[in-house]
This record gives C-alpha cells, structure tokens and sequence, in this order.
DNA sequence: TATTGACTAACGAACGAACGTTAGGTATAA
DNA sequence: TTATACCTAACGTTCGTTCGTTAGTCAATA
C-alpha cells in the first residue's frame, strides 16, 4: 500500500546537491549517499544523470509554475486586486516582506535559484530560465504593481517600468544577499522596510 | 631575455574555464589543453589543483584592488570631487554606463565576477568576497556619491543608505543580466539612463 | 673558447581513486 | 508468476598526481 518514494527523495537530493555545488561537480556516488541507497540503484529510476537533471528542472519548473507569487499575478483581474486597494506604504512593505520569507525559505523555490545561478554561465536553457524567473516575471510583476498604485492615484504618474526596476532591484539583491549569509535576513528585512517607506515617499501623488 | 610566462597562461587559462564551469568540475586536462601543454607540465608552475585556484582568486583580489572603480572612491577627497561638481542627471548617467561599460568588457573583473558567482554557494572565502566586491564596495560608493549630491544641493535630503540601494541595485541587476545574455547592453544601457533621469527627478531638491 | 654542472620547463608513462554506467543476481510484493 | 527495487561486482574512462627523462639555458670553471 505504501507508495514507494525513492524516485522523490533522489530528486530531491539532487536539487540539493546541484544548489550548491552545480551538476558537473555533483557525482552520481554523492546523490547515492544523500539518498541511502548505492549508486547502480540509481539506475533503476533514471536513465542516467542527465535524465536527472531534466527531471529536477521540469521540477522546478512545474513547482514556479504552480507557485511563484510572480507567474501568477494579475493586476488587471478585480478578483486580484479587490483585497489590495488602499493599500499604504506599511501595507506594501509587510506585503513584500511576507513574499520575501516565502521565496528566501520555500526549499524548492529557494534551492532552484542557487542552481540557476550556479548554471547560468554552463547551461543556456538554465539561463534562459534565470532570466526569466528572476528578471522577466519579477519585472513585470511589479510594473503591474506600479501600474495599480498610480491608478489608485496612490503613486505619482511615472515610467512604471522605471519604477518597478528601482522598486525590485533592491529585493533582488537583497534576496541574493540571503541566499550567500542566511543570517543576515533580518538586517534586510529592515532594509526593505526603509526602502518601501522612502519609495513611498518620494513617488507620492 | 624572453621572460616565460606560461604561468600566466595558465592563470588566465583558469580563470576562463572557472568563471564558467566552475573550479570542481573544471579538469587538469581541460587547462593543459586550454594552454596547449601536457597536464603533466603545469605541476611544474603550481603544485596541485588548489594551488591553481589559489592563484587565481590572489590575482582576482589583487586586480579587483588594483582597477576597481568602487574600492578607489573618496568622496570625501576634494582632489576626487573636483570634476564632478555641478553633475546634471545626463552626466551621471553617462558617468554609471562608462563605469558599467567597463566593468563588463574588463576581462579579468567580468571573469573574476562570473567565477564568484558560480562559487558563492560552496566556498565560503569566494562568498564573502563576492558580498564585498558585488554588494559592500558597491554600496558604499554610492552612498558616497548620494552623500555628496545631497551636500551639493543636487538632491534632497533621504537616507542616503536606502538611496545607494535604490540607484545601484537595478544597476546590479542589469550588469548580471548581460553576463547572462551579452547581447541585451544596449537595451540595458538606453534603460540604465532613464533610470537615472527618472531617479533625479524624483529626488530632485 | 670550450666544458662542465646546476637548474628549469616540458614531456610520456604510469599510479590509485573516482567517475558514470552496465550486467546479473536476490528479495519482496502484487 | 511477473515485475520491481535494490544489491554486488565489474566495466572502461577520466580524474588529480607523481615519477624519471630529456632538451635547453646560463654561469662558472678550465
């Protein structure tokens, strides 16, 4: 009755290694003693290693799709936004900051990222990939944002590109930031505060 | 007379291949070939594979120390500021995109960059070097620079901490963007001014 | 000037260990 | 009975490294 889950837990275990030494340096012995079982047993669920790899990456993939705060929002859809009128400057950096936990400690949203960044010079769909996640989503959830904000008149009329670069580059970095000195988040997350504030500030109406 | 500098060779040899495979799954054979020698041969510059790495990340430091734009900065110096009093926003901006114009051609600050990056998530003395040559350094010199725009007049007076965040991070964010994908500086340069006429505008005094 | 010897850089060959992978056997459970 | 998951053993290849040799350079010596 037990469904077997060997072939989850190499998955896994892969994405763990490859978030933090990158593929090539991953070797099939290391993910055989991650998961506890031999290296041949490996076989038994894959083809080989790179039939791994595209196995974590559709992974991945599947798990932003389903997940990202970024893919899935619609600032044109009143069913979206209806929770989010009036919102203040306080409301949005909460806001961010609850987005910023859940991206900085999501296991697999987090591990996918490192291994982005780790194959982004190596791998051109990964880095296809990385763009996109961090860079293209991102981006254009936040010029939604900005968008909706200058609608409600609550942010002065400006390039909502413009603004949702310098609104999001910061949380980027920041992120980036989390992710080499984990134990730095709470320095950041003052930080993001006081540039939400600021931002707020200098765009008002 | 000729001095021999294949040692040289094949630092840069190494630097090329770990700033984009990584130092692990870069192999002795691989930089012999890079270099056009027997692998047997470079154990007569350098005594094992560490000491190639090493080696390499010295050289990094000492060229990052040497060229680094962000490391050399005093705002504080009037022999530094003296040509750059009365700065409009054009002039910064075409001042941010010869500064980034040079970090991303510079081969050994682009290469050494990239490397850091790939390593970030394995090599703790790569981590932290990367924290400071990606986000202090950088943080620092543009709080310099907002410091003094705000003493000239040129900008209100904010935070000049959360204001370095937010004119250098989207600039952060683009120059990893076009290690990526080479091929989109211009879009990023023509994006980088307007951020910058945008980032005045709004922090106009 | 010619000879010697010390030093170097590069070499081919080989080392044991680890690599990814395959074959074949065994135990368990449908 | 058949299929599956895991095993041990072994494959050929590549890994980083060591060894001993060779060819060339250069300074001191004869």
């Amino acid at each position: 009755m037990e469904k077997n889950n060997t072939r989850e837990e190499i998955l896994e275990a892969a994405l763990d290694l490859f978030a933090v030494n990158g593929y090539e340096a991953t070797s099939i012995s290391q993910l055989a003693d991650a998961v506890g079982i031999r290296k041949a047993s490996l076989y038994s669920h894959f083809a080989n290693k790179q039939d791994i790899l595209d196995t974590v990456v559709e992974t991945v993939l599947k798990g932003y799709a389903d997940h990202s705060i970024f893919a899935r929002a619609d600032w044109n859809n009143p069913e979206y936004t209806k929770d989010k009128t009036g919102m203040t400057a306080e409301d949005v950096a909460k806001l961010i900051q609850g987005q910023m936990r859940y991206i900085l400690h999501d296991t697999h949203i987090s591990k996918g990222r490192k291994m982005l960044m780790i194959e982004q010079f190596r791998n051109a769909e990964l880095a296809e990939l990385h763009t996109k996640q961090n860079y293209e989503d991102v981006l254009n959830y936040f010029t939604g944002l900005m968008r909706f904000l200058i609608r409600e008149e609550t942010l002065k009329n400006a390039d909502p590109g413009i603004m949702a670069a310098q609104f999001s580059s910061p949380i980027t970095v920041w992120i980036n930031l989390c992710d080499r000195e984990p134990e730095r988040e709470e320095e950041v997350m003052e930080l993001v505060r006081k540039h939400v504030m600021q931002f707020f500030e200098i765009y008002q109406k």
